[in-house]
DNA sequence: TTTCTGATTTGCATCTAATGCTAATTGACA
DNA sequence: TGTCAATTAGCATTAGATGCAAATCAGAAA
């Protein structure tokens, strides 16, 4: 994802509107590894900008997906996570706190993409489900409450 | 997943009683290749038994799940998927008509598992996203109401 | 065969994640 | 400064799934 003031350029030569709200996220995603769901970020939003509108998160998040500039990463489990980094990665996620990581890609593109039995292939995802060293080291599973609150970051 | 006689003298073993929801369900799944829906099968199986319960349904699935007769394939896009091929494979899925096909592992058990940067990998999963050949050939994209009336089988 | 009892089913409430809708607000430009 | 389309925020609604408790029933025991 481009920087916040690119960005910025961006949504004003589309005759977007440069308001708040948005700068606010454009500055919290920006090289932002912790790969938040909409409702993290809303969190962590609110602290600078108390009573913004999580539907508002929901609605940035989307627009900035659409021009390419997020990737959405839906591991099956939980909410889906926002992903600055476009570039070809997959991902490894705890089955405990539900930390995400990145894991550099290990399948060749090639072998990935177009293949697939004879059809017309978009997209491959790889997810690794797996426990964190993290939580590996503690014994004890967190609660899925406790485990929300990880991934403060940015 | 075992057929359904087998499975019924496990639950019988198990001191689960055998209720004809139950073995409607066994034989619905046995060598589905479908990749059904919760939903989906619980239309299948209101036609021979009306008035069985969605609730029932989802909590069979759960059971067999949990005993490792069904592996659970959730893509990220609509419902989760229920696969008696508890095999090591992966899929391809349509995201015109949401089918799911097999796609015979390409990964090398090896190579995807016990890597994803120093992590605890229990599982590895590969979703391959795009259009089947039926909906490449006709262009329209089809409503998700109608999509959802393609799974029928077995 | 009848009785008894815990397993099972079912309907309904509830939950999470996300989207639809619309009135109120506001940035940017004339 | 006024205008107006873009944006926000609040609330309703949806899809998929699970929690809960009363009603039902398979099958062991008598
Ligand atoms: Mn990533
Ligand atoms: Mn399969
Ligand atoms: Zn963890
Ligand atoms: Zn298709």
């Amino acid at each position: 994802m481009r920087s916040p003031t690119e960005l910025a350029q961006v949504f004003r030569d589309k005759q977007l509107k440069l308001k708040p709200q948005r700068q606010l996220l454009f500055s919290r995603l920006h090289q932002n590894k912790s790969h938040p769901t909409a409702e993290s970020l809303y969190e962590i939003a609110s602290k600078q900008m108390p009573g913004i509108s999580l539907r508002t998160i929901y609605q940035t998040l989307g627009e900035l997906a659409e021009m390419g500039e997020l990737q959405l990463v839906d591991v099956g489990i939980g909410a889906t996570r926002f992903d600055p980094n476009t570039g070809d990665h997959h991902h490894f996620v705890c089955e405990s706190c539900r930390a995400m990581h990145d894991v550099d890609i290990l399948t060749s593109p090639k072998m990935s993409l177009r293949r697939g039995g004879g059809f017309a292939v978009n997209e491959v995802g790889v997810v690794f489900c797996g426990r964190c060293n993290r939580c590996n080291h503690k014994q004890q599973v967190r609660s899925p409450e406790s485990q929300a609150k990880d991934k403060a970051s940015n």
